[in-house]
DNA sequence: GCCGTTTTCGGCCCGACTGTTTTCAGTCG
């Protein structure tokens, strides 16, 4: 993890804790302070050496000095101390659906509760209903609550929800009262994670769109139902708000349901200061009410004296002040991307051939395709020798004289050996279109011995690109030890493109890493890393991910002519 | 704790639903 982010959850901590204890404007204060570390282009250290660190917007001298003694120390004496003042469970406790810090408090202190199963033993022995204020219902509910805190991932891959998305979406459809569907929230933002979906219908009828929703096949527990607002729980535990809004408020709804919190909080501000009210209902004016706009979205950002952004960038991250400038990015779109650059066949462990591969691409529209499998050492993923690598160039060459349609690179996605070396020889690589060079070994390292490899894999004079940089696997292997600016630095000075990969559990550089390359004059390129023609469909996945690193066209490679891609190397 | 073409002090975004209440606190997003 790099310092950045390490500094970012330390405050995020104390914002939660802060919040915890009741104290709301400092905690929201962390957590503004918290996402703009987060969003940072450059190393908080250099920021710090600077003795810059109050620049950043919502740093001010307080979190300042804990940013500083994060730094110096590795953590915060002011996040320990928050820590021990909590009676003990109370962090665990509040994880459970209903339960929030007031409820977890009093368990606390009259029942004596610190954990979780003391607290499923308070409930199924009936003791928490003799508590003022509560009863069996909400005993039961705690229990539910708990069995499903048990079961459930923590969050969800973009990459699996969509799918599940556009089912409900369909679903939702064929009901008559349904006028507008659709999703709000992370997922609008294309956050890579999702914690739950927030779907928005526009109707006349609240209550048969309710009823439509709260019956949807795969449901397990309705969590609330409302006349505008309703809660389920999915059999994967995925969990779903809806909320029905009257037409002509479907622009106000979808702008406040979007979020990111953090990024409504600072519109409000910026609207109160102007005499505004917003909420999911439009805008207002404060004085007397009167409705200024509701219906479209674009028009409540415009009256707030800044242009629209896509959902992608509210994440407070600077793209308000952006839009008040009128300096926002002219983000790359989906419709732009002419080819994949990075695709597995069954030369090494995928499942599809050459051929299948390449008419999927096709079907796609795309203009080229790189074939990259496996080099000779991965065994495990039953890396190509060398002669099967020379088989398979032919091939490529054949299928690529056979569809006029598309362009067909030869390639590899090489392993960067531990020693800094590329898996195959120079003479080897001489003869391919596309050399995607990549980390599967030795990620333990520690981040000097990696660094060092991926910067010499820059310097071989055959590498295009360097796939997957950090390795994480998101939610399941933290990112390996690497200096990320010295790897952009190198790959800015070498023409070497980063890889977006966009395999939904790596998207890999991740937002944050490609808004930095960027700023570091690295170009950006997208691959699949499709192991199945099924998975060339991920491409949408690193589009996301490079709009919200905020790239233009020009940033990703995938836009450019497969020419001038191939020329750029010097 | 942060911030300022209304302020260096006094503000700080907004609403829905539940369970337990007879008018609302707590939780959630």
């Amino acid at each position: 993890m790099s310092l950045n982010q390490k500094v970012a959850d330390e405050l995020y901590q104390i914002g939660e804790i802060l919040a915890i204890k009741g104290d709301r404007f400092r905690s929201r204060a962390y957590n503004m302070a918290a996402q703009r570390v987060t969003a940072l282009t450059e190393d908080i250290v250099s920021i710090a050496d600077r003795g810059e660190l109050e620049e950043i917007p919502g740093v001010g001298e307080s979190i300042a000095m804990v940013i500083q003694e994060i730094i110096e120390t590795g953590q915060s004496i002011v996040l320990e101390q928050l820590r021990d003042s909590l009676p003990k469970g109370v962090l665990q406790i509040i994880e459970v659906e209903g339960i929030g810090p007031k409820i977890a408090m009093r368990l606390n202190e009259e029942l004596g509760i610190t954990n979780l199963e003391e607290l499923e033993q308070a409930a199924k022995d009936q003791k928490i209903r003799e508590l003022k204020g509560f009863g069996a219902k909400k005993e039961k509910n705690i229990l539910t609550a708990i069995s499903e805190y048990r079961s459930r991932s923590t969050r969800f891959l973009l990459g699996e929800v969509l799918p599940i998305i556009q089912g409900i979406i369909s679903y939702m459809r064929e009901n008559p009262a349904v006028r507008k569907v659709e999703v709000a929230g992370s997922a609008r933002r294309m956050k890579e994670t999702v914690g739950d979906l927030d779907l928005l219908v526009s109707s006349l009828d609240p209550e048969a769109v309710t009823e439509h929703f709260c019956s949807m096949p795969p449901i397990v527990r309705v969590l609330g139902k409302g006349p505008t607002k309703s809660t389920v729980v999915l059999e994967n535990m995925l969990q779903v708000d809806l909320r029905v809004i009257p037409p002509e408020s479907y622009g106000a709804a979808l702008q406040y349901f979007t979020g990111s919190k953090e990024h409504n909080v600072k519109l409000r501000t910026i609207g109160v200061k102007e005499g505004f009210k917003l909420n999911e209902y439009g805008l207002f004016r404060r004085e007397n009410n009167e409705l200024v706009e509701a219906e479209d979205e674009e028009k409540i950002y415009e009256a707030l004296g800044m242009s629209w952004m896509p959902p992608e960038l509210r994440e407070n991250t600077g793209e308000i002040e952006a839009a008040i400038e009128g300096k926002l990015p002219n983000l790359v779109t989906f419709d732009r991307i002419k080819g994949d650059l990075h695709v597995h066949t069954n030369y090494s462990h995928a499942i599809h051939s050459l051929e299948e591969m390449v008419l999927k691409a096709i079907d796609m529209k795309l203009e080229y395709l790189a074939i990259t499998d496996h080099s000779k050492s991965l065994a495990i993923a039953q890396g190509l020798t060398e002669e099967k690598l020379l088989q398979q160039i032919e091939e490529v060459r054949q299928i690529d004289e056979k569809y006029s349609e598309i362009k067909i690179l030869t390639g590899t996605e090489c392993d960067i050996k531990p020693d800094g070396s590329l898996d195959y020889s120079d003479d080897i690589l001489e003869k391919l279109d596309w050399v995607v060079a990549s980390i599967h070994v030795g990620m333990q390292r520690e981040e000097k011995i990696i660094t060092n490899r991926i910067l010499s894999a820059i310097q071989n004079p055959y590498t295009r690109a360097i796939g997957h940089p950090t390795g994480r696997l998101i939610q399941k292997r933290n990112p390996y030890e690497v200096n990320l600016d010295r790897i952009f630095e190198a790959a800015a000075n070498q023409n070497v493109f980063m890889e977006i990969n966009c395999s939904p559990s790596r998207l890999d550089l991740k937002d944050v890493d490609a808004r930095r390359a960027k700023e570091s004059g690295v170009k950006m390129a997208i691959g699949t890393d499709a192991h199945s023609t099924s998975q060339m469909e991920f491409l949408p996945l690193g589009v996301a991910v490079a709009r919200r690193g905020w790239l233009e066209p020009e940033d990703l490679v995938n836009t450019w002519e497969i020419d001038k891609i191939l020329r750029f190397k010097k």
